[in-house]
DNA sequence: AGCACGCCGACT
DNA sequence: GTCGGCGTGCTC
């Protein structure tokens, strides 16, 4: 009896993007399947290449009568579990990337850990759990949480309160009825969303099975890692960006291998190789580092909806502000539902909110950053000793410099920005890092009469230093969180109380749990609604909300002040009322009105060149392509249009998009048109998708 | 990707 | 006359 074995090659090609047919030597036969490094005889020399069994087969393919054998075994390379080829296919055909370029996404990178010092590497094998952690996490308890003693020792049980009983008792008994699924845990800002979802993994664990918890960007929750560790000891991988690709390596084999039970980490981790993979948990699901920016452009969501299809298994997804398309989907019976509508810490309630009019201020006379009521409450906290969090969306000192003579902007001389000046007297690009001291004189007309604009988080904090001298001040931005653990430093620090404000952008904001903070002020709640995206308002809406969500979370009511000068947006409105009904209701009428997703899919195609000339012609060219393609489906093509930023570092950007409500009409309008383009542009013009 | 075949310019 | 440029095409 012949044996076949179709084979995934490790060329990054797109003309040998498909599996080719192999026949399985005898002795090779019962040692391959799915997933199987290989080396193969490939091309006219038969030079021998790296690939990967896709799948064996009894009888060979119509049409080929000729075949070449399987050489050996690959030893050099990782083997693939067959669930996370079928996933590297199903990947394949749904972000139209290469065969070859999706396994290699979703296998780990297998390197030998450098040799370290004997002293570490008997302090880790005494405490393996601890080498898991964040470098500097250690499990040390954050301020206001009980220390765990003897958390090692494994599972430790905690009380949940009503609603997160009911919440955890609707998983364990659709598990108990053998029903895997998908579901949307839905919980307000401090309800409690990670006990609960620690209650379904011990369901998952009784039954002998493994989980993977998701979280957006793991040096920036910290906490929620910590507190992971604390309930489940040992039994925990931590994946996190700080450890080398061979202790990457070396946590999934412990995973592999049945030692860890649970592998926490980034988005790459819903790859992890489990034996029994039985839940995979994604939390603060609305978070966009969940989007993978680089090819394949994958939705860590959908692959790990995909995934758990594949293994039988079945998927949480948590936030307090749900993504639009998640919402949909639970309207639409997809994901089942279940709620947490109150605070966990007792005593705790929901924290109030005031929205500030900045333009009244002005007309007030306050030209400050903080408005009155803001400083007054500011005054109030710090006299109090309780602390206080301000969210600003933009860091650096001056947002941009001018020229008050000629009125002149000063711009990226790579990207179509202006520079940020920062508090070193250096003019930086956000973009593309380019930087440049202050000039004296304005590069254009020659004026000494340069000012600059705007506030940035550097401006902030040395704006509060001045007007709260007493404050203990600390800032955490892009600028500051650099270093190794710098970030987790800065908001370690926060949480034991050696700061009365931490003021920063973005990062302040995401889900840290600090129980002595009573205020928050957001600076400029509008700033991302002017960034001309359908999903501008969902990111106000989120990013409000999650700040809000800061406040209040121990025993003491919080307060959250919100300066705006669009207080009369509903993005801001819902947000100040917490509600996130009203927010979605508006915004589905938007995205519904204006044929956004989730009302369509979309597909976006990124042109780049740095020749000007040549991307406009291949955009015009590649639009006619795509025009063809989809008007025999009624599909809406818009474009090419200039990018957001149409020149980013020394490359022309030019995009092109698909309206169709059905994903797979979108793909194959997409590859229909794709082979005519690249024979006309091969590799003068580089190109991007991505479907939503 | 790599390696063949293939048809036009300046070299021992 | 030949050596060699890289355009086109194929690889189970």
């Amino acid at each position: 009896m012949r044996q076949y074995a179709d084979v995934i090659l490790s060329i990054e090609s797109r003309s040998v993007d498909r599996t080719f047919t192999y026949e399985v030597p005898e002795e090779l036969l019962g040692k391959l399947s799915p997933g199987t490094p290989v080396k193969v005889p490939f091309g006219n020399g038969g030079r021998l290449i790296t690939g990967y069994v896709a799948a064996l087969r009894e009888s060979a393919p119509e049409g080929i009568t000729e075949f070449r054998s399987i050489d050996s075994l690959s030893e050099k390379e990782v083997a693939a579990e067959a669930g996370l080829v079928a996933l590297a296919f199903w990947m394949h055909r749904h972000y139209g990337c290469m065969l070859s370029q999706a396994l290699k996404t979703v296998l780990p990178v297998k390197r030998k850990v450098r040799r370290r010092s004997r002293k570490a590497a008997a302090a880790e094998a005494a405490a393996p759990a601890e080498a898991a952690l964040p470098a500097a996490g250690n499990a040390a308890p954050a301020a206001g949480q009980e220390a765990a003693p003897g958390a090692h020792s494994g599972a430790r049980p905690v009380t949940l309160n009503e609603e997160q009983r009911r919440a955890a008792e609707a998983f364990h008994a659709d598990q108990e009825a053998g029903k895997q699924g998908a579901y949307f845990l839905f919980g307000i800002t401090g309800s409690g969303k990670t006990e609960v979802y620690a209650e379904m993994i011990r369901e998952i664990l009784r039954q002998g099975r493994q989980a993977i918890v998701l979280l957006p960007e793991i040096s920036l929750t910290f906490q929620t890692v910590e507190r992971l560790c604390r309930l489940f000891g040992d039994q925990i991988a931590v994946i996190h960006s700080r450890l080398s690709a061979g202790e990457k390596y070396e946590q999934y084999l412990r995973a592999r291998r049945g030692e860890a039970k649970i592998v926490v980490g980034p988005r790459s981790a819903v790859f992890a190789p489990l034996l029994r993979l039985g839940l995979i948990v994604i939390d603060e699901e609305h978070d966009s580092a969940y989007e993978n920016d680089t090819v394949p452009r994958y939705d860590t969501r959908d692959v790990a909806l995909r995934r758990a299809e594949i293994e039988g298994a079945s998927v949480v997804l948590c936030s307090a502000t749900p993504s639009v398309v998640s919402w949909d989907r639970v309207k639409k019976g997809q994901y089942r539902l279940l709620t947490l509508t109150r605070r966990a810490a007792a005593g705790a309630v929901p924290a109030s909110v005031e929205v500030v009019d900045l333009r009244k201020e002005l007309r007030a006379g306050n030209r400050s950053v903080f408005s009155r009521r803001l400083r007054e409450l500011i005054e109030d906290r710090l006299q109090r000793r309780e602390q206080i969090i301000l969210f600003m969306n933009r860091r650096g000192y001056s947002n941009f410099v001018s020229c008050r003579s000629c009125g002149n902007a000063i711009r990226c001389p790579h990207c179509d920005v202006t520079l940020t000046l920062h508090r070193d007297g250096t003019l930086r690009c956000h973009y593309c890092g380019y930087r440049i001291p202050v000039p004296k004189l304005c590069p254009d007309c020659g004026s000494p009469f340069l000012a600059g604009f705007g506030t940035g988080t550097q401006k902030l904090e040395m704006i509060t230093r001045k007007m709260f001298p007493e404050a203990r001040v600390v800032r955490l931005d892009s600028d500051t969180a650099s270093g190794k653990e710098a970030g987790s430093r800065i908001l370690r620090s926060f949480a034991d109380g050696e700061a009365d404000i931490l003021l920063g952008t973005q990062m302040v904001v995401k889900g840290h749990d600090f129980p002595r903070v009573t205020l928050v002020g957001i600076m400029a709640a509008d700033t991302e609604l002017y960034v001309s995206s359908y999903s501008s308002a969902e990111r106000t809406f989120q990013l409000l909300t999650q700040a809000a969500g800061r406040a209040g979370r121990g025993s003491r009511p919080g307060t959250v002040v919100v300066q705006t000068y669009r207080p009369d947006h509903y993005a801001v409105r819902a947000a100040a009322a917490q509600d996130y009904g009203m927010f979605i209701g508006e915004e589905s009428a938007y995205r519904e009105a204006g044929g956004y997703p989730p009302a369509v899919h979309l597909l976006s195609i990124e042109l780049s060149s740095k020749d000007e000339k040549l991307l406009a012609r291949a955009a015009d060219f590649y639009a006619h392509l795509l025009g063809q393609a989809a008007r025999p489906h009624g599909a809406l093509l818009i474009g090419p249009a200039d990018a957001a930023v149409y020149r980013l570092q020394d490359y022309f950007r030019k995009m092109i998009y698909v309206k169709h409500s059905s994903y797979d009409i979108l793909l194959c309008i997409k590859n229909q048109a794709e082979p005519a383009f690249r024979a006309a542009f091969p590799r003068e013009a580089g190109v991007l998708y991505d479907f939503r």
